[in-house]
DNA sequence: CACAGATAATCTGTGTGCAGATCAAATCAT
DNA sequence: ATGATTTGATCTGCACACAGATTATCTGTG
C-alpha cells in the first residue's frame, strides 16, 4: 500500500534522499577516521592540516594559514584554531613571515612528520575499508562533479 | 609525471581520496541546505527532526526523542538539544509519557507543520539542483552500500 | 517485594563549521 | 604619498557531533 503519504513528498519514510544519504555517509565516514587516528591523538581535521602543510612544504614554500586553507579545502578561520592546537602539540611551528608581517609561516617539526607519516597510513587503510563496497573510482567521478571549488 | 612524491601516497595533491572528496561534498551540501533554510529560520538539522516528527506524528504514534534519533538518524544528545530549540520556536511541543514518566511525546504544532511544509519544499528544491549533475539513483545506491544502519 | 540492569533525557567538555566583527599590515588608486 | 580597499589572522557567538557521566525511571528475575 502506498505508506501513506498524504504529503506530495518522500520525506520522512526510508530517507531516500540523496542529501540525506550523503549525510549520514560522511558522519560514518568520520567516525571511522576518527577511530583510526585516535591512536595517534589526532582528528580528522587536524591530520588534513598536517598532511596538507607537509605536502606544500615538500612541493613548494611552506604556506601561510590562508594558502593552507585552500590546499585543505577549510576555513580560514578553523585552520586558524586547529593549527594552534597542532602548535600546542609540536606537530607543526609557526614563524612570522619576513615578506609580510601579518603572515605566519607554517613549518612541519620532525615529530609532525613522523606523526603524519603514521596517519597517512592509517588513513589510507580505513578509507580502503570503508569505500570497498562500492566503485571507487565511479563514486570519485561523482563526487568531483558536486564537491564544487576548493572554496 | 610522478609530481614530485617521495610519499607512497597520493595524499594532498588534487585531493584524490575519496573521502576527502566525500567530505568536501557534504560539507557544500550543507551550505546549499543552510541557505535553502535561512529564510525560514531553520538549520538543516533542525529541519531533519522537525520533518521526521512530523512523519512520525502523522504515521503512527507521536514519538519520544529516542524514537525521533533513531527515525532522523541523530545522535540522542543532538535531538535533545534541537528538539529544545525548535520548541523554544514554537515548532513542536513536549509532553510527559503518561505510560512512561522519563519520556517525552513530541508534537508538531500547526506552526510548525507549516513551516516543515515549506521547509520540504524548499529542500527538495535545493536538493535536486544540487544533485542534478550526476546520476542520482546511481549514486544513492553506492550510498546505501556505505551509509550504514541507522545507528 | 527487592534489586540489578536497561532505558530516557540531560549535563560536561572537546572539536569542528561558519557568519560577523576586529585589527593591523599590505596594496591600490588618485 | 595618502586615503580607500584588501588581506591575514584572530575573536565572539551559535549550532552541531559525539564521548562519558549523571539522574530518574522502568523492567525482569527471584
Amino acid at each position: 500500500m502506498g505508506d501513506g503519504q498524504d504529503l506530495k513528498t518522500r520525506f520522512g519514510g526510508p530517507a531516500e534522499s540523496p542529501g540525506l544519504l550523503l549525510w549520514r555517509t560522511t558522519m560514518r565516514w568520520q567516525r571511522v577516521m576518527t577511530a583510526a587516528l585516535a591512536p595517534l591523538d589526532l582528528t580528522h581535521v587536524q591530520f588534513v592540516l598536517l598532511a596538507s602543510a607537509m605536502w606544500l612544504g615538500r612541493n613548494g614554500e611552506p604556506p601561510n594559514q590562508v594558502q593552507l586553507a585552500a590546499q585543505a579545502g577549510t576555513e580560514v578561520k578553523m585552520t586558524s584554531d586547529v593549527v594552534a592546537r597542532l602548535e600546542a602539540k609540536g606537530l607543526i611551528a609557526r614563524e612570522a613571515d619576513p615578506r609580510d608581517s601579518r603572515a605566519k609561516v607554517i613549518r612541519i617539526t620532525p615529530a609532525g612528520a613522523a606523526s603524519a607519516q603514521q596517519a597517512i597510513v592509517a588513513v589510507e587503510a580505513a578509507d580502503a575499508a570503508f569505500f570497498e563496497p562500492v566503485d571507487e573510482a565511479q563514486l570519485v567521478g561523482m563526487l568531483r562533479q558536486l564537491a564544487g571549488e576548493i572554496r
